[in-house]
DNA sequence: CGTTATTCGTATAACGTTACCCATATAACG
DNA sequence: CGTTATATGGGTAACGTTATACGAATAACG
């Protein structure tokens, strides 16, 4: 068997075998080795090291997949323009690269087909886990995933599931943030943009900010407005933001689903002359680095990407080594008040005041 | 051995044996049809495909890993900040989605380290192909991976390697076409800042914008400055970029490596009271989104992301199904020209004197 | 009608791991 | 000393595909 290999002129792959033969030991041998496992001397475990050093083995994860750990977990994005997805990504990789971990990331276009086509083929390729990034999936469909590999969402309020994990940041707060900072300048007439249904189920961050949203403006006894919407693939999505700053009876506090929509609807305002905060103030969402610059300056409310990409790899790590019950960690948003607000002094007492703690991570 | 199978309480997945079972025809047959290969007939095609849409087969990539195709490919990225990598992967995308390829991110997140860990967990994974964005590795190392894989390399300048394909946009025309859009404003010191080396090896985009930009001034005959070059990571970044402006001695013209840096120093000279284009003209590189809004209004070279990433899909996939020669596709860069820039009006002639015209697509 | 292609379908050996079970040697124990 | 643990190592079926080789049936041909 191996003398006709010897034969072969072409180096060919090097395997478990190879590294076998080469030091001298089982095959099995070599698998305690690489997995750690049970039963393998000090003296083993050398040789075995060395012979892998040598001839620079690494085992195929395809064969990993069909028996064991692939030791590699996938991340599903919605699309990559979103500007807060850096961060988490960020958050997942400082976790799994030191727990010897790969993310293979897969963007899904905001397409369910795409979406489903892309969770399949990650299960197909037996990753250990999965973590969702604002799924669009219903529920039952993400549970169905669930009994085939591990999964933690991330942005999806469903804390009925209990066959995935979830995190979170309190996007109903979030959105009582903005309202609070608004009314404490002493607006009256607070409005929201968001996204039409069928780019935002009921537990999606959307949805769950403009619940947020209702419920601070009718706490704070103010004018209850009906929420604006703009569909995200609309054609003529520019027009109906021009129209809706010009209308007469808009609001003149906006706060907006994403900074996505704020900053096009700030960039709209400035072009049309209409001031910024003066005649429309405003409040976006993600803390993205746009609203950052001096030119922009844009109040937005910050979900704190790194940490929740972090607290998803941990969760998902705990589930892959074993973990049954469903864990819901959620954590708290702050303001990052700037010009587009009004007079900043008034607003940052409001981001002291809702104090950020987090919830701790549990096993 | 069926027998066996339907003892067992819980439902097993469903392998390609079960499908064979339940149409009453062979493994090879469903793997026939699958593969869609020579040697079957409409009505076994039709039993079969009744078969597998009925019991919802999926053929597990980790065991087709193990002997054939996998139907995805791996993309590496350098750092998901770049604001040009979302075009460069809707491109990917737009070609492989039809072609019934899946693609999968990576994310190297400028460590050389995980770069390689990463392109070889793809390898190791089977994948079909790669596609490395702007890859740090040397050619020879890229090279010994392309021996075990399809690789395309996309912002990658070297034209020798022929174990490899490249797409790229011409960065020394990118750079030119800024000098020449300064030099037809009338400036006569025109600066460039770029980064340190580490971060740029000879082949690299920044380089040759840097060569570009050396050419293009010496072509046209004006003062040949030294390149101000500031490293990514440094931790007095701002400082650095604080004491450019305000030097005396600085260009009235600056052309800016990318967007990245652009915008930062845009921002930083607006903080500083120092107007662009009167006291500082800019031009940046990538026409990212943030460059467009008005209150920002910076000129940027485009490099048609998407039209990359669609050229580097199409190679990659004609090398997956045989082709051995290497091919080295070259397209041409354009220039947004916006108030950063000066007058735009004599910009845009300049813009529609190197009109793109993109390098055909060879087999 | 015998010979040769062509078409359709099947049996089976890989692919490179891991998990389970067993074999041996040594130590511990009564 | 016989019996039972405890380490340490190896043999070998899976895992779910694909590729090769081959058999049988039918068609084509002179």
């Amino acid at each position: 068997m191996t003398n006709r290999r010897a034969e072969e002129p072409e180096r060919e792959r090097v395997t478990i075998r190879t590294v076998a033969a080469h030091a001298g030991v089982s095959v099995t041998a070599v698998s305690k080795v690489t997995r750690n496992a049970y039963g393998v001397s000090e003296a083993l475990r050398k040789k075995v090291e060395d012979s892998i050093a040598i001839l620079g083995y690494r085992p195929s994860r395809a064969a990993q997949g069909l028996r064991g750990k692939t030791h590699t977990i996938g991340v599903l994005l919605i699309d990559i323009r979103n500007p807060f997805l850096p961060d988490v990504i960020g958050g997942i990789n400082d976790v799994m690269a030191p727990a010897n971990y790969r993310a293979m990331i897969g963007v899904g276009e905001s397409r369910s087909q795409l979406e489903t086509s892309l969770i399949e083929s990650m299960i197909d390729y037996k990753m250990d886990g999965l973590v969702l990034v604002a799924p669009s999936l219903p529920a039952d469909v993400i549970s169905d995933y669930a009994r085939q590999i591990p999964i933690v969402a991330v942005g999806y309020h469903d804390s009925g599931v209990k066959t995935f994990d979830t995190v979170n940041c309190n996007d109903q707060k979030g959105a009582a943030l903005a309202v609070e900072a608004f009314q404490a300048q002493g607006y009256l007439d607070i409005g929201m943009l968001s996204l039409v249904a069928g780019h935002a189920h009921k537990v999606s961050v959307v949805r769950q900010r403009e619940v947020g949203f209702r419920k601070a403006i009718k706490r704070a006894g103010l004018e209850e407005r009906p929420i604006a919407k703009i569909a995200l693939e609309a054609p003529d999505r520019e027009n109906i933001m021009r129209d809706y700053i010009n209308n007469p009876s808009r609001p003149r506090a906006l706060f907006c689903w994403s900074d996505l929509d704020a900053i096009k609807l700030y960039d709209m305002a400035t072009d049309m002359g209409v001031k910024v905060p003066d005649e429309l103030a405003i409040i976006g969402y993600d803390n993205s680095p746009t609203t950052a610059l001096r030119r922009i300056d844009l109040a937005s409310i910050d979900q704190g990407g790194a940490r929740l990409g972090e607290l998803a790899a941990q969760t998902l790590l705990s589930r892959i080594s074993g973990r049954k019950d469903a864990v819901k960690l959620l954590i708290e948003p702050t303001l990052v008040p700037r010009n587009s607000l009004g007079r900043v002094d008034a607003a940052s007492q409001i981001c002291r005041m809702w104090e950020s703690h987090e919830v701790a991570y549990e096993r």
